[in-house]
DNA sequence: TTGTACGCGTTATCAA
DNA sequence: TTGATAACGCGTACAA
């Protein structure tokens, strides 16, 4: 039961030839006999011996493991997008460590200290800030490619984005269009670009439509803790409150919501609400919500691949910054404003 | 930028001492020359040196990294579960691999041997089947502490495990108490305990509270796929279907409901709905779901900390069988059957 | 074609 | 207290 795993050696000792000899036959070098192909393969499959890949990592210098910091796995879509990199990353022979920043610089410090220290890759992360000098300072010391998730860097590393400018311009557009002249937006911290991004689109779209923004509807604190609920509640208690929400980022909008049913205010009828992201909840809701959506899985694969060429050193030299579409998927959150 | 990382004979040199020396102020041990230990420590700070864990366990034969093999990261509460399990990992200085099985036997055994390669110190896993021997023999070959979720083994693994047989009994009895006779139940294969249980619960309160239970209601064929619609769709196509559907796994819900509501019914009023596990969905649904619930980061936690002590060898020697609570919450799924 | 020996980054043992 | 060296499991250059 407990009995220790076999090594090559014990698989060349068995099979009565030499290390070297065991060691060709499972890389499948061809300058090997038969005879001695078939008595190694005899050995492994009675040993049940699995290479290490831990020491051949050693002597190669690498790991085949890859790094992942996200903000928090249990935010809807997260587990989608880590999901499609497994896979991805299996098939390539990586493996895929997890970890969860929270948001929090410290942490991110901590958990790139971690990975670093078990000479992982290469690395995919959303960092929770572009401009702190500590994080890209660790980063850059690391010395393996890092893909950049909803992230920007002057950087050299690569980043995947979504459209969050056109996915809020068109949420704009259309509560516009519905009549919606008091539009707020809740958004993350500036020093990340999805938060800015969808900034530029709120901002652009009032612009081009020739509607007045009242800036202190556009909330940009934090992406975590309870900022949905927060913002809206103070929004919603104003003299003058917005007469439509949209949220921008993945995780406001149960805090929205209970912020909106807090009041005893009703969606559509009281208040329209568009969401960022989409998942069972913003479904099946009642009314289902309108949102600014996007394929997570899409993402996590290309994160992936991008990466995975990024370390064979086979993708082109220049840091790739890759943007995917969004989609606005109309539901029945948004009506005209009351009169 | 690309600067190789600086190894323990790196700082050694830097600091014109002997690796030994190195070694010894790294691990902190306390024989040696605080003039030769300053010395060590500047040159780790000015050369940004970090312990190569993988070596570190080479030599210690521990990798001190666990792997978990789930069903599906995506699904409702899993993703809690990782995350409470990888913060006490983290704590105890250990690394998760993460994998998804998607309860297939065949992917579970390639996994199996990725992870044991790669020769984890211990496994976090929901099996797709408790009774297959071949998936049996490779797990017990790695020769490592498994921590068996929601599944039982006759081996001596420890096993966690919800109540589900108590969450079904109060469901069942709470629909009974509404005046419904008929009450089916959509839950996963026999060949694991956490559909066996709840077929317990469901089948002992009928027998209890002196009701007939009609067999074909008892829906007991796979967790995974899209069994909550399509056994939910087969149900209310019947002469004599339901009055009432209990969700016997996490991912039925949303399944269960497409498949009522493309039939036009409306809950509670055409039939009564009761789902496993809390979400968003359930919550924000309307109405909202009353369901079977457990803290799936409770679980999560004493998960990762079973099987750290189980490492360490500091855990009594018998396996140990933790059963969490399950509890049922009210919503406002479920009414009085239609007369 | 096969075998030997070194090195990857560590820790631990032993002698100095 | 310090330093030198073997060992962990593996791949590979080089010698046989």
């Amino acid at each position: 039961l407990l009995t220790k795993k076999a090594t090559i050696k014990d698989v060349a000792e068995s099979a009565g030839v030499a290390l070297g000899t065991a060691s060709r036959v499972i890389n499948g070098a061809s300058n090997v006999a038969p005879k001695f192909r078939q008595r190694v393969e005899a050995a492994i499959e009675q040993l049940g011996y699995r290479p290490n890949v831990l020491a051949q990592g050693m002597r190669r210098g690498v790991t085949r493991t890859i790094g992942i910091i996200i903000r928090d796995i249990t935010l809807p879509g997260f587990a989608s997008f880590v999901r499609a990199a497994q896979e991805i990353l299996e098939e390539e022979g990586y493996a895929l460590i997890l970890t969860c920043s929270e948001d929090r610089k410290d942490r991110e410090l901590d958990l790139l200290h971690i990975l670093s220290s078990r000479r992982v890759d290469g690395l995919i992360m959303t960092s929770c800030s572009e401009s702190n000098e500590e994080l890209l300072a660790v980063r850059s010391s690391m010395g393996i490619p890092v893909v950049l998730l909803d992230r920007k860097s002057e950087g050299s590393s690569d980043s995947l984005s979504m459209a969050h400018n056109d996915g809020i311009s068109q949420a704009v557009e259309h509560l516009m269009d519905l009549g919606h002249a008091r539009i707020a937006l809740i958004t993350g911290s500036v020093e990340v670009h999805s938060a800015r991004d969808r900034i530029k689109g709120f901002t652009e779209t009032h612009k081009r439509k020739g509607i007045r923004l009242d800036k202190s509807l556009l909330r940009a604190r934090e992406f975590g803790g309870d900022t949905g609920f927060v913002e809206t509640s103070a929004l919603l208690s104003r003299a003058n409150p917005p007469s439509a929400i949209i949220a921008g980022g993945v995780a406001m909008l149960p805090g929205i919501m209970r912020a909106v049913r807090a009041r005893g205010l009703s969606v559509p009828e009281d208040i329209s609400i568009v969401g960022s992201g989409d998942s069972d909840l913003a479904q099946m809701a009642t009314p289902p919500i309108t949102v600014v959506c996007w394929d997570y899985a899409e993402v996590g694969r290309a994160a992936a691949s991008l990466l995975v060429q990024r370390i064979a050193g086979t993708s082109e030299l220049e840091a790739q910054n890759l943007v995917f579409p969004t989609q606005l998927v109309t539901r029945s959150s948004c009506s005209a404003p009351k009169a």
